[in-house]
DNA sequence: TACTATACTTGATCTAAGTCAACGAATTTA
DNA sequence: TAAATTCGTTGACTTAGATCAAGTATAGTA
């Protein structure tokens, strides 16, 4: 239940085990079918989730209700509708399951206490930060005056396992294109 | 020469005097006259800067040459070319002042010492992180979708003094529209 | 497995906003 | 303070990509 976890753990240089069984001991399995969702428009996000398997997409609708997509976490990965979780106000957007999950869910309370007790831990969430902040960064600069073909090539480059894994249609409300568009692009490559 | 850094820790709940006076001393003071590049488009940022006064603007080029904009700090505020002050990577984007500046600088070392050892500072770091983390993804949500006119209205309702501040070029290209085009609408508006 | 709903593709049309250009205003620099 | 740039505004034109629509394929559901 904790091994990919504990791989992440690992990864990130906390290595000793007690340490670890602290850390996994504040996390409990959630299993959830695919298109489950996890937090509401309006709900106010409590809790991290760590992705074990399946898929979770962070994404909003815009008053023509067109969705717009932001983040997709795979296998490995950690996701919360953040700004609502930091600021504890309405998410203002939707996290839900795009694939069947293993989710491990840790909620709000538990995890400050890990950031404010274990330093190593302390650490990963400010890389966690500092790496959704390039990549926000990256992709702002990234989308800003690049054409529809140009994003898809950024997209190609960057992160190709979202072609794989996701539809079409949220790839290319990811991208800020039109589904035709998209299609259109690809059928030219 | 700190007063406006020593309210900025204050409003940060860093009120002891003598962590203020620690954190200051690892400040120099920085003049410098509009449109001084402090990062160059090839260079990694090896400095954190405060500005006590004037404007500093991260902007880069795309491949025909136009400007895109991501960030402009007014008086009060941290800036770096971060995703390269973090990663120590070239920072394939420009760092300059827009008017006549009034800087504090701290070494990446400094900066990064004082986040080691002042658990206040790292927490100001972390909210540093925590609020560009949100900025960006507002942003992302913001712009994907919106039409122009919409994307000028988000400007005067999130950030109305960039309007007053900053010409409209450099809006613009923070907005991702043309300059035209943002005269247009403000004309209709 | 069949039925339903949703997604993908492709063509035809339309429109928002980009480009280009010209002129006046404002800002820099010598 | 005068000359030289750069910026802002506005009109005419162009175009990338959105929308609409219809047919096909795919996937979810019962």
């Amino acid at each position: 239940m904790y091994q990919e976890l504990i791989a992440f753990l690992n990864n990130k240089g906390i290595e000793n085990v007690e340490t670890q069984q602290q850390i996994c001991s504040c996390f409990t399995l959630q299993k959830a079918k695919s298109k489950t969702i996890l937090v509401d428009y309006n709900q106010t996000a409590n809790e991290y989730y760590f992705v074990n398997k399946g898929c979770i997409r962070l994404f909003t609708l815009n008053k023509e209700g067109q969705e717009s997509s932001r983040y997709f976490a795979f296998e490995g990965n950690f996701v919360a509708a953040l700004p609502s979780f930091i600021d504890q106000k309405p998410a203002e957007e939707f996290m839900q399951t795009i694939e069947k999950c293993e989710l491990l869910k840790i909620s709000r309370t538990s995890f400050y206490h890990l950031v404010q007790t274990i330093p190593e831990f302390a650490k990963i969430y400010t890389e966690i930060l500092e790496l959704g902040f390039i990549v926000a960064q990256k992709r702002i600069y990234g989308f800003q005056g690049f054409d529809a073909l140009e994003k898809v090539q950024w997209i190609i480059k960057n992160q190709p396992q979202l072609l794989l894994r996701v539809s079409n249609k949220m790839v290319a409300s990811y991208l800020g294109i039109a589904p035709s568009t998209l299609s259109r692009i690809k059928a030219k490559l």
